[in-house]
DNA sequence: TGATTTACTTAACACCGTTAAGTATTTTTG
DNA sequence: CAAAAATACTTAACGGTGTTAAGTAAATCA
């Protein structure tokens, strides 16, 4: 049936179109300023129309939250490079800060909104697809310190949730501007990158 | 003047019932559920009336803020009775998480929505006055510790960033859902405890 | 007593997510 | 080929949001 083929193939179009015209709002407006309506003026379609293709807003705030997954992982191309699990460990770190500090408004999607995560739990294989891989890499490197005897034995879960924890909570406290007592604004980013250090090479050390 | 003075006396006991119907909204409903207009229903006025004691919304929000570092240092009471720094600083972390998890619709507010530093960006002396506080708290310990060898001695803002990042990057997942596939969900607790104390305990025994 | 200030409300503006109902157009079917 | 059905899309609405301009009634001041 060539007919029906060409439909679905409209059909996907024009779902892509609106995932493009959304990408393209998130990426100039952020999270606030991000509306149904908006994408719609931008394909040039009724708002309703939208709705065809996507359940609701959430469902595509989910698509976004993915393609920033995506992009996140694109920090990491060259990691493998490293030999030294523990140099590698500190390579990931910086990498996370940067993404999380180069694409705040994705950052605040993939780890702090709500709204992908409510998306996540109508899915009938509710899997963390983005956040499991990541975690994965960073428990496989963890992992891989402790078998070469570089950093203390001790339960991979427990230290992923440590280190995924504090470079998580700096990207977040910086992009939330809560850090603007501690240090000086111009300070926030080396001094970031010196406690993720302090940190790795204090468990390095010991 | 006293007719003057009764009338600025109703003025403020407005203002207080504004603030009490937020904060009974906030506590019921949470930063999603929070408007206007519903505390406008609750006290039985307009909404415009509203606006003659607060600026708009993020006002508000800004003093719910601080009655959430008042109620988190409720919960830091009994802190300074524990002698030993070290087992302070421990005991510190566990407060704060305590916190997080009790009131995760404040913490919210106190520590990830960007509400009420907006707010804060227009006051003269934008101070923030609540995390200022609980900031030197935590300098105050880990300087302790470092004067009686207890850590390895360092910078004071990386140590205090570093584990503030920590405890709140916890916090912060846990209460946006992105833990649930590192552990199980009744193990996210006693996990997040022992990768507080895990890093506490790496620093000591360096 | 008349003018002014105070305290408050009504009504509106410009948005938002979402959905029920309607309308052409195209495709399928008897 | 015409009628029925499905497709693709829109209009209009519902019920909500923060915020403000303009208006009103009561209290206070001169």
């Amino acid at each position: 049936m060539g007919i029906s083929e060409r439909k679905e193939k409209q059909k996907a179009e024009l779902k892509q179109l609106i995932l493009d015209a959304s990408v393209k709002l998130f990426a100039a407006e952020g999270y606030e300023g991000f509306s149904m309506r908006k994408i719609a003026d931008m394909i040039e379609y009724s708002p309703t129309t939208v709705y065809l293709h996507y359940k609701d807003k959430n469902e595509i705030l989910f698509e976004l939250h993915e393609l920033g997954f995506q992009k996140m992982q694109s920090y990491n191309m060259d990691l493998f490079d490293i030999a030294n699990p523990l140099l590698r460990l500190h390579k990931l770190g910086e990498n996370y800060i940067r993404f999380g500090l180069d694409y705040p408004e994705f950052y605040n999607l993939m780890f702090i909104l709500p709204a992908p995560m409510e998306t996540l739990k109508t899915k009938l294989d509710c899997n963390w697809k983005g956040g499991d891989d990541a975690l994965q890499v960073l428990k496989g490197i963890i992992s891989e310190c402790m078998e070469r005897k570089l950093i203390q034995p001790g339960d991979v879960n427990v230290m992923a949730m440590a280190i995924w924890g504090m470079v998580h909570g700096l990207v977040s406290l910086a992009i939330r501007d809560r850090f603007a007592k501690l240090v000086d604004v111009c300070d926030v980013i080396p001094t970031m990158y010196k406690a993720l250090h302090w940190m790795v090479n204090v468990v390095e050390e010991k």
